[in-house]
DNA sequence: ACGTATTAGTTCCGATTCAGAACGCAAGCC
DNA sequence: GGCTTGCGTTCTGAATCGGAACTAATACGT
């Protein structure tokens, strides 16, 4: 199966990494949530070559997830910022960030924390239930089918 | 900045990627979170090629997010299951799902559906501050340094 | 007028990775 | 013996990537 094709699976997971499942976009999008904006920004900041940066960008708009946004004429020059759908994309990126805190840190410790504003603590977040609140284990859930058809997974 | 240097970038997320940032990786473990555990079902449920499964079940055992169990003798046959640095990796796998739900259905809504068994409602994971317990959301969130030290980020 | 800087890309080429299909091997079953 | 199951490996042409240089529009300094 070629990767332009996983678009088409019917599961939420492959259709989300059809076009987030890059190696680069992914992190293109944390810088997105750190208010990077700039060409340029983006290529210092993450060290990618910028043919491929130009690339992931030109398809995150085309996606819908940044948008295109023109801050000066004479020359016009544009910078990328976050849509609601690319805002949503938020848990996937803090989900990453708490595995690669807990498992992949060397002897330093976490290099940056989140700070949640609201109560003044430095984030931890958790995946709850909006139904009952309690923390969400794997084993606690059952996938079932939505609707008859083709065979379907999540 | 090739890819095999991205696991020494100062950032939670870019070394999480470094592991699970693959096309497949993802799938694969979405498919294991599904309690698929051989070879052979890997292959026909991902339609991934056998050669890039192999190296994929390879690296996630290297990794320690699988491990590689003997379930039979003569001949010797092995299955992958989740370790705990495996199961970690759900909440990403449930970002991944929920926005796929939210952005990427088409017309026939999502396929499958979470039950939360607990409670018995239908799963929507919120992401939710574990100190206060109110939903995050972007704007409610600071990034700062945890140490001196080199340029960091998240 | 001329040279330098800024910002946002595009072009080119050799190296790496990937998809698809075939092949290998160990054992069980008929 | 020949077919099937399970788990990989090997091979080849095609697609993608990394690195560096190049283009373009405009401002800015002298």
């Amino acid at each position: 199966m070629r990767w332009d094709e996983i678009r088409d699976v019917p599961c939420s997971v492959a259709r989300a990494l059809s076009v987030v499942g890059d190696r680069w976009t992914l992190l293109v999008l944390r810088d997105a949530f750190l208010r990077t904006r700039r060409f340029e920004d983006f290529q210092r900041q993450l060290g990618v070559t910028r043919h491929l940066l130009a690339d992931r960008l030109r398809k995150l708009v085309a996606e819908g997830i940044l948008e295109r946004v023109r801050y000066q004429d004479r020359p016009a020059r544009y910078e990328y910022r976050l849509t609601d759908k690319g805002r949503d994309l938020y848990p996937v990126i803090v989900a990453l960030l708490q595995w690669g805190d807990r498992w992949m840190t060397d002897a330093d410790g976490p290099p940056l924390r989140l700070r949640h504003k609201t109560c003044g603590h430095t984030l931890a977040a958790g995946l709850t239930c909006s139904s009952c609140g309690e923390a969400i284990e794997p084993r606690d859930v059952t996938a079932e089918l939505a609707a008859a058809g083709s065979p379907q997974r999540p």
